[in-house]
DNA sequence: CAGAGATGATAAAACGTTTTATCAACGTGG
DNA sequence: CCACGTTGATAAAACGTTTTATCATCTCTG
């Protein structure tokens, strides 16, 4: 058992308030010489204060939450890299969990980390929620304390988030595809639930219309966001007449690559991809992939500052208003 | 702020004492009707334990530790998700931070856990700390709560220790490739700190003696264990006379296989490789790579166990012998 | 109707901190 | 020598629980 601020007083024949107020070097008048000696026992006796009864009366922890849909997922598990760092740098801890990307293990893991005392919430919510809203915003509203949306928000809802622009990131790789003089070009897509994948196609259409061209439906090719999803889009992709494809995001492009690959097809010799997250130059060789890059690092650090500021003084806590804070991802050539 | 014991008491016309057994399901003798009250009130008001309060007197926070060195490594995080599942099943909350491979990291962040209160640790340190082992035991033997080392163990170290037979993986891989007919079978391998490299560069050595080959020294390239170390490892293979390789990581293997892509050197018409991890499987096209297959599943899960088995009873936690698990690998043949 | 047992509930200490108001003792200036 | 400021330090409440020993009150039983 850890040797506690009791005993130390008791060892240094003084009070428990004095050794509280030296270890802390809180403004106090006791002497160097006492001082010293608070040290010294303290010191020898490796104390380390207990923050859990620290927590009871501060009320805070220094401890933040961060919920993800899927710490495998290196786009997460990147995020999560850098936001331990970060708020490690200012003495916060950070608990990690995965909701595997159930919306009733987004509401359960909120509920655990509230009652773990957690000073904050990072939440990068499932897919799955998306078909929840209302339930979910009426979560988020009566939470007690401060959180910031990551990555996947709720448009209608305002609160604190960081995310990228979808939009524009889809709009400028197929502008790249266009402007290199494709005009059959496809699109291959999380349609089901996926908020940012939405937008994606958005941002497809947009850069199509702009050149005036007309998608049939059939370029718009469905798949959930897996390498299996991929591969099975690459079967659609074959059927359709285009040259290039848009991939909205990397694990897919892995499965169409490999689908092609066992067709004899190559790329980007007989398709040319632009595929979303930038995430592959390790993994594939001699391919050289054009992709949208998103900084993972520039989203983590600003969804910190985010809640940093609401954790500053829980006077303005109440009245500050909301940060919307949009990224813009970049087209990486290659 | 959220209603306590206290609150729900004075509602209900009744000691807090009473509140506490009812919500607990604590032995009581509290008539139907007083715990129906005393639910209901709870209910309405949305009642959650403050578990601060609560671990500050039952002395357990329910919360585990769990140090790796780096979360964006897929093994890693692959570990971080089975460990954060199984042990949520039992009531804990997993803390994940990273020690960035860095053995004053590992030093510093036992102490942040052990400050934050966790009851048990799960320890995955990094490969600089085989460089301090004698500071690291130091620490862990005054270690307060239990713990159990994870894949990176140490060896003479008695401690709770999972982790994988290193020398059987790679006697296996070794092997395969002599039954493929193979004679010169070069290894790379981190062979700077990392003790299961090093491991792994012994069961290499083992099925080589039994089939009497002698090792020539430029047989054994090291490198770092990342993809650019398997690129600069993949520029000395081209200068041995080797046939096959064995590949100590998979990371190194996709360096290797770079490196060899951009020579016009193909895998496995020119050199046979074997590889260890098998996490490549949705990475690689066309190349049907042989690899040591280690069940992180089968880690996660037999850690937890280890771990449970002192939490259960801290009478016997003094006592009980550490358990000492080592897990065989698979050959995957492709 | 006395004593015993059952029933329903509670008082109070404890966990290890933080923090503020208060205290005693000691100069010092007028 | 009185009043006051300074110095060094502390007492005590508070945070929200858990848990055990104890307390009334009631109801049987012989």
């Amino acid at each position: 058992m850890p040797i506690t601020l009791k005993e130390i007083a008791k060892q240094a024949g003084i009070s428990i308030s004095s050794v509280s107020l030296v270890l802390n070097n809180k403004p106090n008048r006791i002497s160097e010489q006492t001082k010293e000696l608070i040290k010294k026992i303290a010191e020898e006796n490796q104390y380390r204060p207990n923050t859990i009864a620290r927590s009871l009366v501060t009320r805070q922890t220094k401890t933040l939450g961060l919920i993800i849909p899927d710490i495998e997922n290196i786009f997460f598990s990147k995020l999560a890299k850098i936001l331990e760092i970060e708020v490690r740098k200012e003495g916060y801890t950070l608990i990690i969990v995965n909701s595997n990307d159930k919306f009733s293990e987004d509401l359960l893991l909120i509920d655990l980390l509230i009652s773990r005392g957690v000073d904050g919430l990072f939440l990068a919510i499932s897919n799955e929620s998306y078909l929840h809203e209302e339930e979910l915003v009426e979560k988020l509203t009566k939470l007690p304390i401060p959180f910031v949306m990551i990555d996947r928000i709720l448009e209608s809802f305002e609160c604190n988030k960081v995310y990228f622009d979808n939009i524009t990131g889809a709009y400028l790789a197929t502008k790249y595809l266009l402007e290199q003089g494709h005009r059959k070009i496809s699109c291959v897509c999380n349609t089901y639930i996926s908020k940012n994948s939405l937008s994606r196609i958005n941002g497809y259409k947009k850069a199509m219309d702009e050149y005036k061209i007309k998608v049939p439906k059939e370029y718009i090719i469905p798949a959930n966001y897996r390498v299996e999803g991929g591969y099975l889009a690459g079967e659609q992709i074959l059927k359709t007449d285009c040259t290039a494809i848009f991939v909205c995001n990397d694990m897919m492009t892995l499965g169409v690559i490999k689908k092609f690959y066992e067709c004899g097809i190559h790329v980007p010799d007989d398709y040319s991809i632009v595929s979303y997250d930038n995430l592959l130059s390790d993994f594939l060789f001699g391919i050289k992939l054009s992709s949208v890059d998103q900084d993972i690092n520039e989203l983590g650090i600003s969804s910190w500052k985010v809640l940093k500021d609401c954790l500053v003084s829980d006077d303005q806590k109440r009245e500050s208003i909301p940060q919307d804070i949009c990224l813009s991802p970049k087209l990486i050539i290659r």
